[in-house]
DNA sequence: GACAGAATCGTCTAAATCGACTGTTTAATT
DNA sequence: AATTAAACAGTCGATTTAGACGATTCTGTC
């Protein structure tokens, strides 16, 4: 098993800016201690990294790859790092959000389980936290709004290039459903599964998701619903939407806990599911291109 | 993609225009923040160096070198740049809109004019269009996206190296103000600015952010609004705000459409701006007088 | 126009860093 | 346990940087 506490060579030298042989070098005259293995490799103890780069005056949002070899305050397990990540959220330590989630995402995590056991549940405790009066709406919007700018990085790390035509995947929340996270966290796993995301945000008519499937012809569509206002019409909207969706033989997916079980039993609907697991896996039976990992050691989650 | 944040004393001369001795110099005085190898070697920040190109007119900088991709062909004059910023957005060309917005920025237009004079207007457009029913509001939804996704790219790009205690700005939107882009936008233009940024983003109620003014003590609260519901009652809750503010000594920095010129006389206010070229003028008071770099040498770049 | 002060430039050597090479070790998969 | 591809160690030459020095150029003032 890897030791969480130990970095190897190469990840020293990428967070520091340096050369792999330079760090070699330095371990080799003393200035970084490390153990060895049995064959030869040298193990850094994070703690001996992250007490050079203090010395060295390092800004702290480039040692977030560090983080993902695995630190005490990126646990391995998920509970842990949902914990991490809901102190780091209503403390507002925006660099620390950032290092937990791309560490998490760098170490392998997949970004489902990233999504329905780390992200959302930190952010529904956020929300719970505020709702009894614990915290403050203010706490509540800044890690809202850390989780958001930290998503769209990851967002940005996982879409794959333009290379060949990949499927379109269409969605967002309806209308007076104020909440990004949920539709984000759709867009990140689809792109990871290698789709071409439209995500039209939250607060979008339904109506207008209508025009929008027309006019895009999506091989996907997808509804994240938080919350609602008003059930009634919604129901009569949406159920034109899932019409025109099933005309056009565009499957429809939809998921959010604001969708009761008797709401959800009044509705049409290709599939629905409690998290981004799964649609995810709805997804993946739709798209074709379902690369498998290599043999071998697991590729290190970097993409150019 | 050499997506190294480090650079090289050398590097840096290249770009902006100036001889090694000269940037090694300006890191010892303080100018340039930095970071050493444990060898002894300079280690800049990306950001860093960009901030300092804008702060200061340069001769000759010329970034291409530190951005080696190669990009879509990006206007020249900001009307041209606008222009192609609401044809991608309003046909969903979520490459084209990172390109476009990354690319201006490299080529070194001022954030605060690429915030005044591109994307702000673009999105004007782009809601007017929606408004005289021009286009759907599905299309005003997917190009505010973009624009979202692709200004937190940014972001992330100007973002500086936390080395030093940097003033801490606080701001957002009033509640039932849905525009995310505008306190992002000034998030943009303040983080350029080297500012430690706190944003809680859209509909935000005033006396929540009284209660953040109280515990984080910014050094600066701005306020942007593009609508208001009810006007009197922002005036109500606003003006505690302001007497809070007043009271340690907070400066406030009001912005955006909704404040209309009647509604603005009845405002107590440190500043007010049409743009964020006002808020980054004004927060540049504020800041401590961060040391700049004497004029540049104009002429003789060819070296042996 | 001449002067003084300041800022910048290029060059030098020693030292630090980099990149590429080959053989070995590691760890996930079968 | 065997397989396999990625990651690492060790080595060496090539390249780059630091640090210091004097010469050059710019700016503002008299």
């Amino acid at each position: 098993m890897n030791d969480s506490r130990y970095v190897s060579t190469a990840q020293v030298a990428e967070v520091l800016g340096v050369g792999v042989t330079t760090v070699k070098r330095w371990v080799d005259e003393g200035i970084l201690p490390a153990h060895r293995t049995a064959g030869g490799h040298r193990k850094l103890l994070l703690a001996d990294v992250l007490r050079l780069a203090r010395q060295s005056n390092f800004p702290n949002q480039n040692l977030g790859p560090l983080f993902a070899a695995g630190h005490a305050l990126v646990p391995a397990h998920v509970q842990d790092l949902e914990q991490a990540l809901f102190v780091a959220l209503e403390r507002g330590d925006g660099d620390l959000v950032r290092s937990l989630i791309q560490g998490a995402y760098r170490r392998g995590v997949p970004v489902d389980d990233l999504a329905d056991g780390v992200i959302a549940p930190a952010m529904q405790r956020i929300g719970h936290d505020w709702e009894t009066g614990k915290i403050d709406v203010f706490h509540e919007h800044r890690g809202s709004q850390l989780c958001v700018a930290a998503l769209h990085e990851l967002i940005g790390l996982v879409s794959s290039s333009a290379a060949g035509r990949r499927p379109l995947a269409l969605g967002g929340a309806p209308e007076k459903d104020p909440y990004v996270l949920t539709s984000l966290l759709a867009e990140l796993v689809l792109r990871q599964d290698g789709w071409q995301v439209v995500n039209l945000g939250p607060n979008t008519p339904l109506a207008s998701l209508r025009k929008a499937v027309n006019e895009l012809k999506p091989r996907l569509l997808w509804l994240t619903v938080s919350y609602l206002e008003d059930a009634d019409t919604f129901l009569t909207e949406y159920r034109q939407l899932y019409q025109e969706s099933d005309r056009l033989g565009v499957p429809v997916a939809v998921g959010g806990r604001a969708l009761t079980d008797s709401l959800r039993a009044r509705m049409p609907y290709t599939t629905y599911g409690d998290g981004m697991a799964h649609l995810s896996a709805f997804a993946r039976t739709l798209s074709p291109g379902k690369r498998r990992p290599p043999r071998g050691r697991p590729t290190k989650q970097s993409n150019g």
